[in-house]
Parts: C-alpha cells; structure tokens; sequence
DNA sequence: GCATTATTTGACACGATGTCAAGAATATGG
DNA sequence: CCATATTCTTGACATCGTGTCAAATAATGC
C-alpha cells in the first residue's frame, strides 16, 4: 500500500471553498487540484468525481453547521432561540466572499440539474437529510416552547414552515442581495409563528 | 439584409423546454440546435451566449406565468385567491416532464453559480423583476382583502414572505418529492397569514 | 444589376471531465 | 532482508461543450 501524499480532509475543505466561492459549476478540478497541490488524477482516484468530491466536501461541512445550528436553537426563550437560528443561517448567507448565498441550496441545485445520473439521487439524499435534521432540530424548540406556553401550534409543520423560509431565504438572497430585507422577512415570520404579529 | 431561417420564438420555446428538462447547465446549444433545426453557430449569432439565450427563453415563460398569477390572485375570496395562487406554484413544480422543479428557481441558481460575469448580473436582475412583480401581486391581493376585512396586516411585508415560501417550496420539491407535504406548508402558511391558523 | 448587410456554415481554439496504463512508493509475508 | 502485492501518482488521451472567426450565401435598397 502506497500512502496517500495529501491530507483528506484538508483536500475537502479546499474543495468547499472554491465551491463556495464559484459555485460547483463554475469550480473545475482543475482548480482544486492547483489549490490542493494534489494532481488531478489523484482526486479522481479518491473521491470519483466532481459530484462525489463536492457531496463529500458538503458533508463535512453540513456537519459543523448542524453543530452551530444546534447551539443557536438550544439557547433562551423560544423568540430568542429562533432568531439566533434565522440570524445564523442569514449570516451565513453573507460571510465568506461572494458571490454569497446559501452553498447547500446553491449546490444542491445545481447538482440535481443534470438528468437521472445516480448521483443525482445520492445528492438528493444528502440534503433532504439536512433538512430533516435542521427541521427536527427547529420542532424540538418549538416543543419545548409548547411546554413553556410560548407556542401553542403544531410543532412538526410549523418546523417544516419555517425551514421552508430559509430555503426561500436563500434564493431571494441571490436575487436581491439586500441584507435588512432578509432580516424583516425572518422577523415576519417569527412573529407569525409565536403569534405576535401585527394582524 | 438575409432572412433569418429560423422563428425565434420556436427555438425560445424549444430552448426552454430543453432547460426545464435537463437543466441549464445539462443542456448542450448542440442539443438546441438539432431539436430546432438550426447551425449551432446561427444560435451565437441570434442570441448571443447560451446564458442571454436562457434568460430570452426564460422571460417568453415568464410573461405567461404572471398571467396564469394574475389570473389565480384576482378571484374569489383572499383565502381562494391564496389557495389558487400556491396551487399554482406547486402544481407547476411538478407538470411537464422530469425532473421538475422551479424552471426559473433552479435557472437561476445554475447562473449564478459562476463568479461575476456580466451576464450574472442580467440574471439576477431578471430574477429580482419576476420576484417583484409577483410579490405586487400577492400585496395587491393582500390589499384587497385588507379593504374587506380578510387580512389586516402588513400587505407588503406579508407578500415577500408569501413569495419567499413559494421559493422555499421550489427548493424543498427538489429534496423531497413530496406534493403532499408542500401542500401541507402552503395551506399552512395561508392560515398563518389569515390568522385562522390553529395556534 | 450591384453593393450592402445580415445570416449561415464549418473549422478552429480552448478548457473541462473522465479514463487508462505505466511508474513509484510503501506495507506485508516469507 | 528481500520480493511481491497493493495502492497511489502521473501524464497522455478521448470526448464533449463553449465561444470565435472568416468565408460563403442570400435578400434588400439604390
């Protein structure tokens, strides 16, 4: 067995930034493997291809940003914990350098682009995954806010709403490229979930 | 001054149909070419790039569908004309062939995928046009109802967040597949705006 | 009829993905 | 301690897609 000349994991995060930062599309592997000082065919060796790299780069990722999510979601009242959770995720939006948006959202469409090619399905999963966790991460705080009397709805699709708003979120962002108008939507949307809307 | 060989609005037409199946970026000028029977360099010529060329096809759709909205959001009560108006939405996702989705959600996140390129910025603005002439629609809408008692809040802010769960929904049909549950989210969040939600 | 102007056509350059065979480096077994 | 097997690396190659260009072509206006 020959050892592998670079580190996985570093390969990976390199990987997520070119993605970030010009899309999966715009990213050849070409790039990558230059940043990387890895050669090409290495990267096809270990990871497959561009989608398998780029899923495997997405993951990892997904995996600290639940962390982060979980963090913000686990903290004071339930209007407290749910504009941490809005406020990290449009945060999240505009950190890094541009083009900015959400790399999850960005990725998973441009991916799913292509027509029924296996990985497609595989890039599928991988993000209904994520939203499913981030949706039961949101409906545990709504139900412990249900115990404590700040929420008085259905936890799972109210969960599910507000889930569907930051995805939402995600795509206005890449049209308008207005910050404050993402933060009114957001605190829209908490004040109809908690009931404390001006209607 | 030599005549075009080809109807530019059958190959807006053929083009769009091509990326609504495969995708902006799985979708080759050579594929458009031969469906419509024309050179793939007299496509450069007409319209420029494969980008200008989706954006061209991409607003000839667009135009329909604010009609089919204004249709939706002018009849009936407001809780109708919302029904009708995601109804819409959604069913839209899923008409046509695989693999469904939001023709001009899914375009524009493949656009802007690249870094700052020009054309980028044509399509975020194109984008951003559609997003508000839906939104004015909605908030028309909203108005309406205002005036008759069915809705007392803030009809502009009530409309971006309407128009940002229909793009939310144009996002999660691609993760999940799930009609019923995107008719679950829409149906709920009319009852959020309404205010005849059970909270 | 002729020049003008726009379109068509085919060839070309360039870059990206993905494959492959041959070479290189290490671990394992004798 | 050496030989072999196994994996990684490297560079070449095939294929495809975008975009450009010059030459050929076909109407239109004078």
């Amino acid at each position: 067995m020959r050892p592998r000349e670079f580190d996985h994991d570093d390969v990976l995060r390199i990987a997520f930034d070119q993605f970030w930062r010009k899309g999966v599309r715009g990213t050849s592997l070409s790039d990558i493997a230059r940043d990387a000082g890895v050669q090409r065919g290495s990267l096809y060796n270990a990871f497959g291809s561009k989608e398998a790299l780029f899923l495997q780069a997405y993951e990892r990722y997904a995996g600290d940003y639940l962390v982060a999510l979980q963090k913000a979601l686990g903290a004071g009242s339930l209007r407290k914990r749910l504009t941490a959770f809005f406020d990290l995720t449009i945060t999240n939006f505009r950190s890094g350098s541009p083009p900015r948006g959400c790399p999850t959202t960005r990725g998973l469409m441009e991916l799913g682009a292509a027509e029924g090619e296996g990985l497609d399905e595989d890039a599928r999963k991988a993000f209904a995954n994520l939203v499913s966790r981030i949706t039961a991460l949101v409906q545990d705080a709504l139900s412990a806010g249900t115990e404590r009397g700040e929420f008085s709805g259905n936890p799972a699709v109210a969960a599910l709403h507000i889930v569907t708003v930051t995805r939402g979120l995600a795509v206005l962002e890449r049209a308008f490229d207005d910050e404050p108008q993402l933060r009114r939507i957001a605190a829209h949307t908490i004040d109809l979930v908690l009931g404390k809307g001006a209607r």
